[in-house]
DNA sequence: ATGGTTGTCTCACAA
């Protein structure tokens, strides 16, 4: 099976990106952020008739926003609500004998990393807490989870392009890549990415709008993530980031990840 | 310290 995720910054002028997306990577099941659409308005009918009639979404006006598309029948869909926000930033979707798949769009956190004077970061590193718990009580590591999706940080030097200029800016400081390794380990999860891809190497994601030619001078950070507990580890068999996307027509700032599991 | 760009029932705000 292959699982990808996507921030798709806008899944309705975004279309052609995911048509393109399952016509080079052929992904089984594809989750998405920022959809940024409301459930009623979603475009069903687009991904039915690309192959994928089973949709969860969680959607609100404007901003957020996260769907789960697949081939195969999910017996269960949940949404739970995270540091008391009724926003839309995760779906649970569980495949019968498989394994258990949540979509996360973690809060950006705003541009100022001091909680005190910033609630968008307390709220960033409250949501990171909240996973955190979660992940240590309900005792994941013994069943095949994965949580996936836009984590908006980039905990590793090498997750972005220029670690020295980038550590205090939001999604790379140190109590960030603090809060996610405590994350990593609580829920007892192997990071796909830097499995397949030694964290001596950069591995991006992400090339921000603002900076003219970004993805060409490849200014990059590592945001969207996929970890899996260690019985679904032994599953692994492929990890491809198709950094492509990024110059593919009127873009998302993101690019999708593959994961492929047996 | 600032600005750069993109998207949204746009002229403000989030990323």
């Amino acid at each position: 099976m292959r699982v990808a995720t996507y921030n798709v910054n806008s899944i309705r002028i975004r279309l052609h990106c995911l048509d393109q997306l399952v016509q080079d990577g052929q992904p089984d099941v594809i989750c998405l952020q920022e959809t940024k659409v409301t459930d009623d308005a979603f475009p069903y009918d687009h991904a039915a008739q690309l192959g994928y009639p089973h949709v969860a979404v969680r959607g609100e006006k404007s901003y957020n926003g996260v769907a789960i598309l697949s081939r195969h029948p999910f017996e269960a869909e949940e949404r739970w609500s995270w540091w008391g926000q009724g926003d839309s930033r995760h779906l649970k979707v569980t495949f019968r004998d498989a394994f258990e798949l949540h979509c996360f769009y973690v809060p950006s956190g705003g541009p100022d990393p001091d909680p005190e004077k910033n609630p968008k970061f307390a709220h960033k590193l409250g949501f990171l807490d909240e996973m955190t718990a979660w992940a240590r009580d309900a005792r994941l590591s013994g069943r095949k989870v994965a949580i996936l999706g836009d984590f908006n940080g980039a905990p590793l030097e090498n997750d972005v392009w220029n670690h020295k200029k980038i550590k205090r800016q939001v999604g790379h400081t140190p109590l960030e890549s603090e809060k996610m390794a405590t994350l990593l380990d609580a829920g007892g999860f192997v990071d796909v990415g830097r499995r397949f891809v030694p964290p001596e190497q950069f591995l991006f994601t992400w090339w921000g709008y603002r900076h003219p030619q970004s993805f060409q001078k490849n200014y990059g950070w590592r945001l969207d993530h996929v970890w899996v507990t260690p019985p679904l580890a032994d599953h692994l068999q492929h990890h491809q980031v198709l950094s492509h996307a990024r110059a593919w027509e009127r873009p998302s700032d993101h690019v999708p990840v593959l994961v492929d599991l047996k």
